[in-house]
DNA sequence: CTGAAAGCGCTTACAG
DNA sequence: CTGAAAGCGCTTACAG
C-alpha cells in the first residue's frame, strides 16, 4: 500500500491475513464468515482506515440512485422549501439528492458536466439557460420543473390559472379599482403569470398596471413600490411576481405609513411558510410542494428505467391571509 | 446490448465499429481522433443513449469529491440559508454537494450508510444523536457543525460570548429589567446559548428568566410568549434561541396588541435574511455563514487529504435592528 | 467457513 | 489516427 494513498481492500485483506471476499463479506455483514476472522478483518479495516470505494463497488452492484436538484438561487425561500420537500420524500424513496445552485455559480460549465457525470436524472429550474443545459446533459434525463415553453423533456408545470381568477375575483370584489402587478422578468416583457394575472384582473373589471423588476428580490420589489405608492394616484393594491417580491412590497408600504390590507392590498405567489410569520401575513397563491415532489420524483423514477418523458400539472391554491 | 440495460462503451464501440478507447477519445474530447470518426461515435452514443457510466469512470480517475452536508430541519430558514452558501462555495472548489436532511428523514440508518458510502467527507449538525452517528460513519470523516462538547472529529464551533454580552449591554442600556429567555432544548435543561445568555444578562444587572420550548418552531415560541406576556408582569424585552422563534415572539407580541420595540424587545439568533425583511426588523447575533462554510471546506479538504482533524471557531456578531 | 476466478465499465499508457 | 492490453476496487457466483 502506497505511503498516503487510501487503504483498498486487498491492502485490509493482506493485514487481516485473508482473500479479498472475506474482507468483502466482513464489510458488508454478509453470511459465511466466522466472528472470530470478521473481528480480525474489522479490525485490519479501522486500523488502515479503510473505507471501500464507491466506484469500485457501484460498478458491479449499479449503486445509488442520485438525483441532481438544479434550483435557481437557494437565496429564495422558495428554492429551499421546494429542496426541503425534495430531499426528504427523495430519501424515502432511496434517492440521494445532489444539490446545485446554479444561479449562485461561478462555473455553470463544470456543474453542468458534473451533473451529466454524476446524476441519474437531474431536475430542477433552468429558467432562461435551458437551450444551453439541454444540449449541456447530453444523454441525462431531465426533468423542467415549471418551463416556459413546450420541451422535449419531461416537466412538472404550474398552474396558476383557477388560483389567479379567484385573487382577482377576491380582490375586485374588496373593492380594488387601481391594482398594480409587479412583474419580474429578465427581458422586459410580461411573464407567464404576470400576464395571467393582469388578464384575470382585467376580465373582473380592474384593468392593471404591469411594472417590471429586472430581479425577483424583496429589494427591487421595496424599491419599485416604494415609488409607485408615493404617486398621485397609487395603486390600491399589488399583486407581485413571488412571495418574496411580495414581502419587499409590505416593507415599503410599512415605511411609507401605509396599512396593509385597509390602505392597499398585497398579495404574493409560491405559499412559502415565511408569509405566515410576517405582519401581516401574506395572502399568497401556495404551490403544494409535496405535490411537485412527488410528481417529479415518479417522473424521474420513470426516467431512470428508461420510459419516455411524462409530464404533469400542479395548480396553484389562493391562500387568503391578512394582506389582501 | 441487452434490452432495457443501459448501453456501455463497447456497445457504442460496436455500433460506430471502432475500438472503445476511441470511444473514450470522442465523448471526453480528446485530441488524436479524426473529425469524421468522432462523429461517427458520437452519434452511435446519441442513437444508443449512451451515458458513461460513472463508476467505471470514477474507478479510472478517483471521480469527483462528493461532500455529504446533513442539516436538522431544512424547515427552519437556517439550514438552507447555510446549505445556500456551503454549496455555492463548494462548487467553486469543485466539491459535489450531497444534501441530507437528518431531521425529516423517515429511514436514519439508511442515510447514515448512503452518506458513509457516498461521501468523501461528511459535515453537519449532528445533535443529540452524535455517538450514533459517529460509529454509523465508520472511517469516513467527519466535521461536527457546531458540537456540544469535545469531539475527536474535525469541528467549526459558533461563539456567541462577545455578541451575547454586547447584546446585554444594550438591552440594559435601554432600560431592560425583566428579560425573558426563550431557550430551546430538548432534555429541558438550558442550552449552552441560553445559559450564556441569562449569565450576561446577570451581569450586566437585568437577571432573566428562563423557559424552555420542547421544539425550536416559531409557532411553539409563539405560543409561550403569548402567554408570558399576558402576565401581571410581563417581561420587558425576550431573547429567543433562534431567530425563528423570535420571529414567532413578534407574531405573539403583534397579536397582543404590543409595540415592538416600545413596549417589549425582541432578540434572535442566527442573523437570518428574513429577519431584515419582517417588520420590526428583527435584532440578531448574526452567523457569518460564508466564515462557516470557508472554514467548513478548508477542514473537509485537509481531511480528504489524510490530515488529523482540525478544529475552527467562528464568532457571533451583533446585528442591531428595529426590535431591540 | 474460506478462496481462486471472472467481470462490472471505464481510462491510461503503450504500440503500431 | 487507431487499437490491444492492463488495471482501477469491488462483488458475485462457484469450488472446495
Amino acid at each position: 500500500m502506497a505511503r498516503g494513498a487510501r487503504a483498498t481492500i486487498v491492502d485490509v485483506a493482506e493485514a487481516a491475513g485473508v482473500s479479498r471476499q472475506t474482507v468483502s463479506r466482513a464489510m458488508n455483514d454478509l453470511p459465511g464468515i466466522s466472528a472470530d476472522t470478521k473481528r480480525r478483518v474489522l479490525d485490519a479495516a479501522q486500523r488502515l482506515a479503510y473505507r471501500p470505494s464507491r466506484f469500485g463497488r457501484g460498478l458491479v452492484t449499479g449503486g445509488e440512485r442520485q438525483l441532481g436538484l438544479v434550483v435557481n438561487d437557494l437565496r429564495n425561500p422558495y428554492s429551499p422549501e421546494l429542496a426541503a420537500t425534495v430531499v426528504r420524500l427523495a430519501a424515502d424513496e432511496g434517492w440521494n439528492v445532489m444539490l446545485v445552485d446554479i444561479g449562485l455559480a461561478k462555473d455553470a460549465d463544470r456543474l453542468l458536466a458534473s451533473l451529466r457525470d454524476q446524476a441519474d436524472v437531474v431536475v430542477g429550474y433552468l429558467g432562461e439557460r435551458s437551450a444551453g443545459w439541454e444540449d449541456g446533459l447530453g444523454a441525462t434525463p431531465l426533468i423542467q420543473l415549471d418551463p416556459g415553453g413546450d420541451t422535449v423533456h419531461a416537466s412538472v408545470r404550474l398552474d396558476p390559472t383557477r388560483a389567479v381568477d379567484a385573487l382577482a375575483a377576491h380582490l375586485v370584489a374588496h373593492g380594488v379599482r387601481r391594482p398594480l402587478v409587479l412583474d419580474a422578468s429578465a427581458q422586459g416583457a410580461p411573464s407567464a403569470r404576470g400576464a395571467a394575472i393582469r388578464d384575470a384582473l382585467a376580465r373582473h373589471g380592474a384593468p392593471a398596471e404591469l411594472l417590471h423588476a429586472s430581479a425577483s428580490t424583496a429589494e427591487h420589489a421595496a424599491a419599485m413600490a416604494a415609488q409607485a405608492v408615493r404617486r398621485a394616484s397609487p395603486p390600491d393594491a399589488v399583486v407581485a411576481f413571488n412571495d418574496l417580491m411580495a414581502l419587499g412590497v409590505l416593507s415599503a408600504c410599512r415605511h411609507a405609513g401605509l396599512d396593509v390590507p385597509r390602505d392597499i392590498r398585497v398579495a404574493g405567489i409560491d405559499g412559502l411558510t415565511i408569509g405566515a410569520l410576517v405582519a401581516p401575513t401574506l395572502t399568497t397563491l401556495a404551490v403544494d410542494f409535496d405535490e411537485v415532489a412527488r410528481d417529479t420524483l415518479a417522473l424521474a423514477a420513470a426516467l431512470r428505467d428508461g420510459e419516455s418523458p411524462q409530464h404533469r400539472t400542479v395548480a396553484h391554491r389562493l391562500v387568503l391571509r391578512e394582506s389582501a
